[in-house]
DNA sequence: AGAAAATATTAGGCAAGACTAAATCTTGCC
DNA sequence: GGCAAGATTTAGTCTTGCCTAATATTTTCT
């Protein structure tokens, strides 16, 4: 076994695989199941990639003849075990790298995305083990997604889009999306952060807005926005923001 | 004043600057000054950046249409000051990598220079400025070159390679060339490392070893080796390994 | 000075990645 | 069952960097 690891890929290579491992999961997690087997197609992932679909449909071929996905003309594609392993190996870069810079150098949360997402090209797996290690091994991103470990695993404990949840019910956030600075600002200063709980105290109808309380701040609150004691104001998001926060059920309903 | 900083630069043109830069500098300090203006050629960088010289040429005449060098054909090339500042920013970059990795992350001092090789074109300046806060703000990486400021400006210090040192004096180890692991770990094994201080007991001729002792072990040097109580143990190198150590005068003769 | 040696440059290619415009599949809808 | 909409692929270019082989220029040596 132990399958040689081949040349290394170019950045390039591992945003496409890193995109199509993320549309999967995501695909998956949409729907229990939505086919056998979940595909991502040529338009997903240029759109997640900002490049043009046409520029998708080349790159595709070149990662299936390394191996990398496999690819039906017209009919999406689907990683294959080396592919889904570099997938993973890159993902776990991104988010130990992150992790690291807000544990051990300060950056705020809503910075720390978009140096990973340079970083994690050029970084060795010492390096990785060592921040790891450094800052103890930490289970997920600043964000509250589960990081992959050394060896390929990832937790993959389904959650709840707070969208989602039904009045009256305390969850706990989880994981927040990361990609854009302003919705991290603006959720941390809210108090909506991994590991806080809330409670949903009003969801206006036809897409309105979702009222939450926070019910207890989360671990890395303080430390993310440097601000605290806002605890028990209540908030309003939109759904689309909502749909971008991550919760567990604590399966406790009140009035 | 205060000029753009255009678009970014791409990694094979930090190297070319930064290679061309250090060309530079070699060149005026290896003879007083050479011509008024040093200038490298194009086989000097093709050969420093391991590619073939005619692939040299084409990149010449970008980094001239972009004004980092001035450039004319047969002639070598002279960086300009855009030029200037970006080596500098890029070599930065590299040196604060390489303390970073020593001092928080107990990199061996023989392979920070391979990751920080890939990393200084990845890193942020801010991430490079909360590294080198975060240990105190170092002058020198870890083989003891000088970090330049943030501003541009380089510790010039005039330097003595170890291997034209006469027999007899006494002189403190300052810098190492960085490129060879195995050269590292050996000196650092040798206790010649920066800061410590070395006496020249005996020289052969015609290119033969150099024969020296420790008087004094470099302040990095426990850290670097994890060994130490060496230091009264004569030992010899070869010239080629004396070119690569720079030391400065301790103007202290002795029998 | 004039030829040999060293140094540089052109010429012609290749691969990775990306783009636009123009086909071509699939699918959903009536 | 057929057709339009949407998704996908092909065709044809471009840029960046690199390579080898052939040519040109400088330098050096006798």
């Amino acid at each position: 076994m132990m399958e040689k690891s081949g040349p290394p890929l170019t950045a390039p290579v591992e945003d496409y695989l890193k995109t199509i491992f993320e549309i999967e999961v995501a695909d998956a997690a949409g729907s229990g199941r939505r086919e056998h087997p979940p595909a991502a197609g040529t338009n997903e992932i240029a759109q997640a990639l900002g490049i043009a679909p046409a520029s998708v449909t080349g790159m595709l071929r070149r990662l299936a003849e390394q191996g990398l996905i496999s690819y039906e003309r017209y009919r999406g594609v689907r990683l294959s075990d080396a592919g889904r392993r570099a997938a993973l190996r890159t993902i776990r870069r991104h988010r130990v790298i992150e992790a690291y810079l807000t544990s051990a150098l300060g950056y705020p949360w809503d910075r720390v995305h978009q140096e990973a997402e340079r970083l994690e090209h050029a970084a060795s797996d010492e390096l990785i083990d060592r921040m790891a290690a450094a800052i103890g091994e930490p289970t997920t991103d600043p964000h509250g997604a589960p990081i992959p470990t050394r060896d390929g695993t990832l937790d993959a404990r389904p959650l709840l889009a707070l969208v989602d949840v039904d009045v009256g019910h305390v969850v706990r956030i989880r994981m927040v999306g990361d990609r854009d600075p302003e919705r991290l600002r603006y959720l941390a200063e809210l108090g909506v952060t991994p590991g806080a709980d809330v409670r949903v105290v009003a969801r206006a109808p036809f897409g309105g807005p979702i009222t939450l309380r926070i019910v207890r701040e989360g671990s890395e609150g303080s430390r993310v926005t440097g601000r605290s004691g806002r605890s028990d104001r209540e908030s309003a998001i939109g759904p689309s923001l909502a749909a971008q926060v991550f919760v567990e059920s604590r399966r406790k309903r009140e009035a």
